[in-house]
DNA sequence: GTTCCGCATGAATCGATAG
DNA sequence: ACTATCGATTCATGCGGAA
């Protein structure tokens, strides 16, 4: 299989058009934070943060598919000693146009930058708000599973009492199913924060997350073959990703500089993945 | 000294205008959850919460003192597939009326209620509002550093209750105290993220949030004789933690039987509290 | 006295069923 | 169509009894 990775030199705004309707199974991103990074993006005030970006997830909402989902990376900064409320406006005005903001997960950064304050501590968290178009998308909640704790070694050994009439309650046989799910058990399902350390990699992107950022929701969105879109795409860090795990993504990024350092790391890819692939073909189960 | 716990039975919206004007330092309350909690209190419907909210923090905002925080522990349920928006809607409101919305924490709770769904994750997050009356305020970020590295959990775990009340009962030597003598320098600012788990119940009561919650901010944000206010009580958290931390309090419940138990347990510590501090002086070190 | 192990139960959420 | 109730799912924690 041939994974593409598109990318455009532009305007988010523009560009979008360019993308056909219902063709994205996931949208990654993290884009300019309010009135930061002036150098490369120019900064958008916080008061017209909202009204800047409703045009673009206007387009986002058209491209994804209406089974597929929308990451948001984002984080309000502190204007004035007060957080500022951006980003609460922007979920509001994203669901009047038709969004649903099915969650809010919390990446809690390790090791986030040091620094002191006399009325804050570091800030070491940032929100990754999921949308969608309907009720019903596609989560592949197995792919993410995490090793559970000590908590499991006890606990198959014998079904406690409880975990028995709990089960007899159910009408049917379930018992038995209930038993194949015990034993399948050494691994349980992730909660919604997330906690990974930031990376210092990317010293040309000032805001660069780490892989592991994207990977997660990658995994938990996406299959192979299906199509991951990142319109800030910055240090191409989301489309890396996906050509990593072999899903097609498109990248769209207004700064030539970066477009262009993107576009030289993923040709050199290409043509490595199109090599081995017969051989994996080959060798596969 | 003696440590005033001043007890209101009552609905908080009436109660709190008994207070005096600029009295309070710190206010930390975890009010009932819209539609959550119906069995004991009214149970309030997440269109309303804000119109429901907005008249008690006006009287909040009236009786902190210029310098005081106001610490809200609240999170939104999900209603139809998602997220609800009355706790954005509150953050917009409350600035509205007065409030600097200076900080927002995230409580990441270890054990997070279990469960498995199609589309979502155990939600193991709860948002703590830091809100002003003013940008300059009180912040004793000293109180709150921890070692760097790994904090001695296990070890500040292993002590009971006793020992952390004869420890705080001590004039003007605390708990923080003893942990920078157990591990000395090599102390640091913690973050905006707090990692606790919610304590189990055990036998009366079930706690809306651990004694480490209310505690850090006490810590953080009152010193000894300072004024911690709960309009919403419940089983007496707060109060018993500002008590035993030496801050005078005040608590307002609506629910007449939380509010009996919570007197009966405050008044018997009044007593033992006074009594020993000789005793420990002589035992301790 | 420690350590180990069994046990109940949470500020949850979904889908189906009932009014 | 819309709301109210109920059963099923799931895992970390601290307590208390046992070794």
């Amino acid at each position: 299989m041939e994974i593409r990775t598109d990318l455009y030199l532009g305007d988010s705004r523009t560009e979008l058009k360019k993308i056909a309707d219902n063709s994205i199974d996931l949208i990654f991103t993290s884009p300019p934070y309010a009135d930061q990074r002036k150098n490369t993006y120019g900064g958008i005030h916080p008061d017209h943060y909202a009204e800047w970006f409703l045009p673009i997830s206007e387009q986002l909402l058209r491209v994804l598919k209406p089974t597929g989902t929308f990451v948001l990376n984002i984080k309000e900064k502190v204007v004035n000693g007060e957080r500022s409320t951006y980003v609460l406006e922007l979920i509001l005005a994203m669901r009047k146009q038709g969004w649903l903001w099915t969650e809010e997960f919390i990446w809690h950064k390790k090791n986030s930058y040091p620094g002191k304050w006399p009325n804050r501590f570091r800030d070491s968290w940032e929100r990754l708000l999921q949308f969608n178009k309907q009720k019903k998308f596609h989560m592949y909640q197995e792919e993410v599973m995490v090793p559970m704790g000590d908590w499991a070694k006890t606990r198959l050994k014998r079904l406690s009492d409880t975990d028995k009439k709990r089960d007899e309650s159910r009408v049917g046989s379930g018992f038995g199913k209930n038993i194949s799910n015990w034993l399948n058990r050494d691994r349980a399902y992730p909660t919604n924060v997330l906690h990974l350390a930031t990376e210092c990699n990317n010293k040309n992107h000032s805001a660069a997350f780490p892989e592991g950022l994207p990977e997660w929701f990658i995994k938990l969105f996406t299959r192979e073959g299906d199509v991951v879109l990142d319109p800030f795409m910055g240090s191409g860090t989301t489309n890396k990703v996906a050509r990593r795990m072999l899903r097609h993504s498109v990248g769209i990024e207004i700064v030539r500089e970066y477009y262009e350092i993107v576009s030289r790391e993923i040709e050199p890819v290409e043509l490595v993945l199109l090599e081995p692939e017969r051989e994996y073909d080959k060798v596969s189960i």
